[in-house]
DNA sequence: ATCTACGAAAAAATATATTTTTGGTAAAGA
DNA sequence: TCTTTACCAAAAATATATTTTTTCGTAGAT
């Protein structure tokens, strides 16, 4: 009946719930809710949650089931140092093999997103055309990296700096910020295969993200909660 | 009862089996089979297979259940050129930030593992402490690392690698490498805080690695079919 | 002789039921 | 009043049963 199995399916709609911040970092995702929220038996929910802990969206409590994996400004810094480094040796790889299919692919997913309102019509909620476009372009950036390994890792990251940026971009001010000349200047630089260029505002670009995200958001993680395993133990109730 | 949850306990025992190599990269892991070698039920299996497929060790075919990941020389070299990126990134982050406890940590890996043989007493089989002892030397080379995403990204490469080592290491030629005394110019250089001098010794030594396990190997590689899940699609019902 | 269609067996995927474990509450004792 | 212990409820973990899907073998037809 189902194209794809049902493990699959409750894995990619909870990945992407999980993308999106629709769950509050550290709290619990309780089987049986997810169960008939997605029309799934428990082992195939149970069999989802266990990917989405290696892809890091998830943490698995020994006896205690599952709960979202939590979010740190701490987390966020060093996420960003890493990505940097990933993102731009991919890029390196990408601009040394890239063919002229490559070229064309970048124009095009730029020019898509050039012309992608970031905000809805409404001017209040984000575009999740937007949000696709973007993705999208950076991957393509990239998409001639010859290193399978490579490309793996930065999805991975991708994925996490995602959900860092989906869960505090509406938190946070509009600062003036032209993005767009941002990506601009990454393309012109990659187009022209200027390696050195293109990673300086690839970096320029990632870092720039984060302090926008941060700024706004380190208030925020004052009241977050990190609940680990060990030692928070409150001992009072009535 | 259990100190550790069925489920986690499965997970171990294949995930230290798998490393090993001992089973057939490529070859198809039955449910039915692991079910009853390791006294779990279905769902536990399938949990346990789940999570090491995230690990990448393990590859799940949708509906035609998990196999053993395929190994080639290509992304042996692909996995050694990242590899190198990550120890190196993560020893300079040690070294810089690293204390006394971490210098006689080192020390102490050090002098442990040099005392260790390589070979068991037999001289013929590999001597599991060794290859213990080696994995706590580089663990500790670099614990000292503040980030704990280079430290996550380093693991799972070390995994893979540690799974081409110990499935290929006993097919390679018993050239003459004196791999302690590699050894030793990485504990030399790091003790001396020289971050160049240390990184270009682990590149070299992690390169020299790669390098003896895939001449001796190149040949079997020819045979292992490369199985993905793309083409295989029968079309017929009914 | 080769290819196709059908059917049976095996294995994976899913659903249901049972057992364990955990966390919270209340009651008893210090 | 505070601490300890026993009990109860909720949720996770596991076991068992059922359904679906795939694969393999065989027979029949071209």
């Amino acid at each position: 009946m189902a194209a794809e199995s049902q493990t699959t399916q409750t894995y990619e709609a909870l990945k992407s719930e999980l993308l999106d911040g629709q769950f509050q970092p550290g709290s619990k995702l309780k089987i049986d809710q997810i169960r008939e929220r997605c029309n799934a038996s428990p082992g195939a929910v149970r069999e989802a949650l266990s990917r989405l802990t290696s892809d890091g969206l998830v943490v698995s409590l020994p006896q205690r089931g599952f709960i979202v994996a939590p979010i740190s400004s701490e987390d966020l810094v060093d996420l960003t140092a890493v990505r940097i480094e990933i993102e731009t040796n991919c890029l390196r790889s990408a601009i040394e093999h890239g063919d002229l299919a490559w070229e064309g692919r970048i124009q095009a997913a730029w020019h898509q997103l050039k012309h992608t309102p970031l905000l809805s019509e409404d001017g209040q909620t984000f575009n999740r055309d937007w949000t696709e476009a973007h993705g999208l372009f950076h991957d393509t950036l990239i998409d001639a990296c010859t290193s399978k390994w490579w490309l793996k890792l930065r999805e991975q990251m991708f994925i996490q700096a995602e959900r860092y940026r989906r869960i505090l971009v509406s938190l946070a001010k509009r600062r003036h910020r032209d993005v767009d000349s941002e990506h601009e200047g990454i393309v012109t630089a990659t187009l022209a295969r200027d390696a050195n260029l293109a990673c300086e505002r690839l970096e320029a670009h990632l870092q720039r993200t984060m302090d926008h995200l941060l700024d706004a958001a380190t208030p925020l993680f004052a009241h977050e909660e990190i609940h680990l395993p060990g030692p928070p133990k409150s001992l009072q109730f009535r």
